[in-house]
Formats: structure tokens, C-alpha cells, sequence
RNA sequence: GCUGCAGUAGCUCAGCGGCAGAGCACUUCCUUGGUAAGGAAGAGGCCAUGGGUUCAAGCCCCAUCUGCAGCUCCA
């Protein structure tokens, strides 16, 4: 009874009788390359024992699997740890996660820094040691028993044996550490580089992610084949705080937030507003140019429009407290649509007057839990750069194409590459079938007449709209929440948005949500990191600082200041009394993207020696090119070279 | 909200029962200099807040507030 074995590059090997898949794959691979392998397509123990036909390739170093059986057999390698530093402790899931992999436990006493060095410590230890990953399958009354002091284990075997009461339960042993595990693993811990592993962090976890439930603590690790490739993930993890928004906010004055003021309220600085500003002018020209109009909607209102709205049923919990006033409850902001539509509604609107587009950045105001605040990217009042499109079905399409526009116009001025998904319904939904179809079909021809590429995120949508959802891509590959497109299918229905058509009669009114940056808040946060606070000339806070080189220069830098504030520069002049490199120290530091050098040379010349932040020192130039070169750069909004 | 950790000068941090400290920033003075730190002096504090323990508390204990990491959540 022999059977085929067929491997990646097509060819076929037949065997006598069952052997390990190692066996089946030696002499094809290196086997220092070898990590696990893949059994139709299923990744599994290089042990496994095949005995039938299937196809079989090996998982290599190098690969994402191999990655992962790699770190998932660190996190049992450090359980084993753990548990010898705390017998008795309780194991619950340590799962392989994209960064690396964690473990929680139920300990007698909270873990320390110092805890981890010497888990740290202990598991180099394990691994100087080569042991075997050993799998088993026991019967459950087995497995049961063997985990009978270990609460966390039994209740998973006990969801195992819900879907399969006849299951067997799969243990893997090493180092005298046994761990209920479905597997694959390494075959032995020599696979495992103890320089390549490193103990990150600890934090608390409930078990099974539900807050009902008991907390655990979780142990972070990452893991890596090699030193040099888990040098290069903590030199990314530093360069990711050396980018912290909140750090450079600090440091750059851009904004505070303060415990006397309230957690989550943002106070945004001179320097700060000037970024907000130039953004905020920018988007206004942009809507304005593309047929948008601007409207304003007070910061407060009465709880009846949001009654109406359905937000007060639906999300309560994120608004605020009613106030009272003359007996009337009101409410603060927590959205705009509600003071759109009422615009919108004011009175009878025609076929003729749509689109309406209505445009505001809307400060708003929204209950977010004390734990999910995070600087200016979680916040409890935020500016959202808010539009809603009033429009007919005919139109929704050619209004979908301006708003998909609009946002790659938008993203790509500040530099972001952006990937594109089109979210459709959810399980729980209101509207009709006949709405969604419309909608969603809507959206989706949008794209695709666009050439868009976009992936479907199949009932990703809230469940009053389908939506394009676009996800930014920082300097760093990192995504964040971007431009995102609603059809609402409930608000038109709730406030009974029509229009007289060209046959005199009502027809319901399409609503199209729209935000392009999110929130200000947001936004701005993100664009900190994304430039690691090196903006772009058009939004940086000072654009150029002259510096002169002595006191008697100080007239002749005034000059050359003036001539680039008469363009709307913003400049200064550093007339310290520091030496030239204590100035350019400093200003570097400070990000400035242009020092301009006046010295006497300079002077004689009538030029400015010019220093850029990315580039350093570039030489002499005449004060008029200069003036000329940075109201170019502004005005084409160009990016910095680095990002 | 939950678990853990933290809160000392504007910033970054040291001090861990016995006189409140450093560097940077700030002010003044000297220095007028050429592309990432010239020198000196000075000023700056209810050690987050409220209780408690102690002869004595920044330090130990409790509570609250705020921040940080993660979990959960995010129309």
C-alpha cells in the first residue's frame, strides 16, 4: 500500500510505507533551512507522519510560517520558564501575533522588569540545551486529567470537545513542559537563536479578551531567526517612539494637554495651530474649488434632534450628559450630520439645487473611555472634517467619483499611499435589501470605473451604510483609519430627506457621509509621526530662520527677512548672542527646514548661505532666488526629501 | 472601565525615612563668533491631591486624579 508524496516544483515520490515529513523532504532543502512543513497546504511538525497521498513542502526560514511556528514554540519555551519561576501558576493562550508572540498567566504576584530579564536569562538557558518538541494525542478524559490543575486548559479543552466530543486533544512536551497545543512546532529548541529572542513587556489581558472576565497577565515577546532581524525590528521599534506624536508634540510646542483642563481635550499651541491652520485653509480652497460649500453648526443642541437622529438610542453612551437649559435638555455635539440635514431641510429644496454639498470642520464632542485615550489620536473633543452630500440616486455615482477624487488628491499632498476597501453589509443591518444592493453596487462601480484596486471587506460596513474605507500608509508601512465614504441608508428615512424632482414630486433624497483627514486631532498626530516632525515647508510652524553671523549682520538679516515675510513667509531671525553653530544646533533640533546663514560675506554679496534640514549646507544664493525658492516650494506643497 | 507601572523645577531625570538635587531650558553679564553645544552668575519646588503611619514622610500605607503599556471599546 504505497501512496505519492507530491512536492512544490510538481514532481512526485512514491512511498513504501509512512515516514516523517523530515524523511519525505530530506535531500530537497537544507535542512538548516528547515523549519516545519506544509501538508496540503496545512502547516505541520516536520514529525508528522505521512502515510497517504498529499502534497508536501517545506516550510524555510525566512518565511512568515516559519516565523510563526518559530515564535509560538518560543512562547512555550518561555510558559516552561515562567511556570519554574512560579510553580503552581496557571497557563492560559500564547499565541505566535504579527510582531512577535505572548503568553498569559495567572501568577501569585504581579511580574517585575526584572522578571523579565530573568525569564530572559532562564530561557537562553533552555536553549543552550537542545530539546525535542514531543507531540501526543490523548483521549479527553486523559487530557483532562493531565490538566486537572490548570483551570484555563480545562475550559479550552472543554470548547474543543463542544465542536467534537470525540476529539483528540494534542499536547506538545519539551523540556519536561507540557502545553495543551494544536501545534506546529520546531522540532527542537536548537532551531530556536537565543540571540534572536527578546522578552518585550508585560501588560494585563482578560481571559479570552472578554472584560467580564478574569485578568491575566501577558508576557510580550518577539523572536527572530537571526540577531541582525531582531536588531532591525527594535531599531524600528525605537524609531517608532523616537516619532511619538506626544514626544514631539513636546518638544516641538505643538500642543498639551493638561489634567486641570480634562483628559482627552487637546490644546493646540501657536506652532500647532499654524499646521492646523494651513491644512484647514487648504481644505477649505479644496471643497470650495470642487462645489463644496462651508456651513457652521453650533457646539450644542437640543436632545430632540438627536432623538431623531437615533444617535441618543444608538450610541448614548458616548455622548454627554444632557444640560439643562430653560428646561430643554441639550447635549453636546457628538456629530454633524444631524445640523446638515436640518440645513438641508430648512426648506423645500429642488432637483436644481443638488448636489448639496455641505462642508464643515466640526468640533465635536464624544465619551471616550478613560483607558483609550492617547494623545491627540484619541480624543474626547476632536475637529472632524465633516460632509455630507445631499444628492439623487442618479447623481450618487458622478458624486462618489468626485469624492474618490478628492481623497487621492488629498492623501496625496501629504504623502500618503493608501489602500482602498469597499465595505458591504453586515449581519445586523436596517434598510432594504433592494437599498444595500443599490448602494454598495453603487460604490463598487465607482471604484472599478476608476481603475481603483480595492479589496472587499465583506460585511465590514456599519449598519446603516455600505462605505469605501481608505487606509493611509505612513513613512513607517504602518496604517492608519483614512478617508471614508458612507451611503446612509437610515438618516434620509429618519428625517424624511426629500427634494421635488423634475416631475414635481417628492423623491427621497441619497445621503453620502464623507470625511477626508478624520479629524484634525487625528490627523495632525498622524502627520507628526509620518514626518517625524519634519514637515513639509507649506505646514511647518517657521519656515526659515536667518541667522546672522555677528551682531553688525543683524540689519542686513532683517532685510532679507522682510523680503520673504513680503511673500507670507514665515520667518525669523535668531539674534541671540550664540555663536552661528549653537544657533544651527538648536534650530536643527527644532526642525526648522531652512537656515539661512548672514554673514559679512553674505552681505557684501547680497546673498544668504543656505542650509536645509534634509540636505545640510548648500551654499550662497541671492536673497531674491531664496525668497523665490521657498514660495515655490510652499505653493507646490512639495514634500520633504526624506519622507 | 480593567490589570500593571508611574507622577520630584518649563523639559529629561536622580534622590527611596533625617537640610530638595543634576543636566538642558529661562534671566542677567562677559564673549561677536562661519554651519549640531563659548563662559560666568542668578532665578526657579505645597516632591499630583487628600487622608494615615512615624519623633520625623518626596520616600512607607490607603483613597482620588492624571499619565504610560496592554486588554476591552471606537457611529
Amino acid at each position: 500500500m504505497s501512496f505519492f508524496v507530491t512536492f512544490p516544483d510538481g514532481t512526485r515520490a512514491e512511498f513504501e510505507r509512512a515516514a516523517a515529513a523530515s524523511e519525505a523532504l530530506s535531500g530537497r532543502v537544507r535542512p538548516a533551512d528547515l523549519v516545519a512543513c506544509k501538508i496540503d497546504g496545512r502547516v505541520s511538525d516536520l514529525a508528522r507522519r505521512i502515510d497517504s497521498d498529499c502534497s508536501l513542502e517545506p516550510v524555510l526560514k525566512g518565511s512568515a510560517e516559519a516565523l510563526d511556528v518559530l515564535r509560538h514554540s518560543v512562547s512555550h519555551v518561555m510558559a516552561g520558564v515562567v511556570l519554574g519561576m512560579f510553580p503552581g501558576g496557571k497557563t492560559a493562550i500564547g499565541p505566535a501575533i504579527q510582531t512577535g508572540f505572548y503568553y498569559d498567566f495567572d501568577l501569585p504576584r504581579p511580574l517585575t522588569e526584572d522578571d523579565l530579564a530573568e525569564i530572559e536569562r532562564r530561557m537562553a538557558e533552555v536553549l543552550r540545551t537542545s530539546a525535542s518538541f514531543r507531540r501526543e494525542e490523548l483521549a479527553p478524559a486523559k487530557a483532562r486529567e493531565m490538566f486537572r490543575d490548570q483551570p484555563f486548559k480545562i475550559e479550552l479543552i472543554d470548547d474543543i470537545l463542544k465542536d467534537d466530543p470525540k476529539a483528540a486533544i494534542s499536547i506538545y512536551t519539551h523540556d519536561g513542559f507540557t502545553d495543551l497545543c494544536a501545534g506546529p512546532h520546531v522540532a527542537s529548541t536548537s532551531v530556536i537563536p537565543a540571540e534572536g529572542i527578546k522578552i518585550l513587556s508585560i501588560a494585563g489581558a482578560y481571559w479570552r479578551g472578554d472584560e467580564r472576565r478574569q485578568m491575566l497577565q501577558r508576557v510580550y515577546g518577539t523572536a527572530f531567526f537571526s540577531a541582525d532581524d531582531l536588531k532591525a525590528h527594535l531599531d524600528r521599534l525605537a524609531e517608532i517612539e523616537r516619532r511619538d506624536h506626544r514626544k514631539l508634540g513636546k518638544e516641538l510646542d505643538l500642543f498639551s494637554i493638561h489634567q486641570d483642563l480634562g483628559p482627552g481635550l487637546v490644546l493646540w499651541h501657536p506652532a500647532g495651530a499654524v499646521i492646523r491652520r494651513e491644512i484647514e485653509r487648504f481644505w477649505v480652497d479644496e471643497h470650495v474649488r470642487r462645489g463644496y460649500e462651508t456651513v457652521y453648526s453650533p457646539h450644542i443642541a437640543s436632545e430632540r434632534i438627536y432623538e431623531r437622529s437615533g444617535h441618543l438610542e444608538a450610541y448614548s453612551d458616548m455622548m454627554y450628559a444632557p444640560m439643562d437649559i430653560d428646561g430643554q435638555k441639550y447635549r453636546a455635539k457628538p456629530m454633524n450630520c444631524p445640523g446638515h440635514i436640518t440645513i438641508f431641510q430648512n426648506r423645500r429644496r429642488s432637483y436644481r439645487e443638488l448636489p448639496m454639498r455641505l462642508a464643515e470642520l466640526g468640533t465635536v464632542y464624544r465619551y471616550e473611555r478613560s483607558g483609550v485615550l492617547h494623545g491627540m489620536l484619541r480624543v474626547r473633543g476632536f475637529t472632524q472634517d465633516d460632509a455630507h452630500i445631499f444628492c439623487s440616486r442618479a447623481q450618487l455615482r458622478q458624486e462618489i467619483y468626485g469624492v474618490l477624487d478628492l481623497f487621492d488628491a488629498m492623501m496625496k499632498v501629504f504623502g500618503y499611499s493608501c489602500k482602498v476597501y469597499l465595505a458591504t453589509r453586515p449581519e445586523k443591518y436596517i434598510g432594504t435589501d433592494e437599498e444595500w444592493d443599490f448602494a454598495t453596487g453603487t460604490l463598487r462601480k465607482a471604484l472599478e470605473d476608476r481603475g481603483s484596486a480595492f479589496e472587499v471587506d465583506e460585511g465590514g460596513g456599519v449598519f446603516y451604510a455600505p462605505k469605501i474605507d481608505l487606509k493611509m500608509l505612513d513613512a513607517l508601512g504602518r496604517e492608519w483609519q483614512g478617508p471614508t465614504c458612507q451611503v446612509d441608508l437610515n438618516l434620509p428615512v429618519r428625517f424624511d430627506l426629500n427634494f421635488v424632482n423634475a416631475e414635481g414630486r417628492d423623491e427621497r433624497a441619497v445621503m453620502v457621509h464623507r470625511t477626508v483627514l478624520g479629524s484634525m486631532e487625528r490627523f495632525v498626530g498622524g502627520l507628526i509621526e509620518h514626518y517625524a516632525g519634519a514637515f513639509p515647508l507649506w505646514i511647518s510652524p517657521v519656515q526659515a530662520v536667518i541667522v546672522p553671523v555677528t551682531k553688525r549682520q543683524l540689519a542686513y538679516a532683517g532685510e532679507a527677512a522682510s523680503a520673504m515675510k513680503a511673500k507670507g513667509l514665515r520667518v525669523k531671525v535668531d539674534d541671540r548672542s550664540e555663536k552661528v553653530g549653537f544657533k544651527i544646533r538648536e534650530l536643527t533640533i527644532q526642525k526648522v527646514p531652512y537656515v539661512f546663514v548672514a554673514g559679512e560675506r553674505e552681505e557684501k554679496a547680497g546673498t544668504l548661505s543656505v542650509r536645509t534640514y534634509h540636505r545640510g549646507d548648500e551654499g550662497a544664493a541671492p536673497i531674491g532666488d531664496c525668497v523665490s525658492r521657498l514660495a515655490a516650494e510652499v505653493e507646490s506643497k512639495s514634500l520633504p526629501q526624506s519622507s
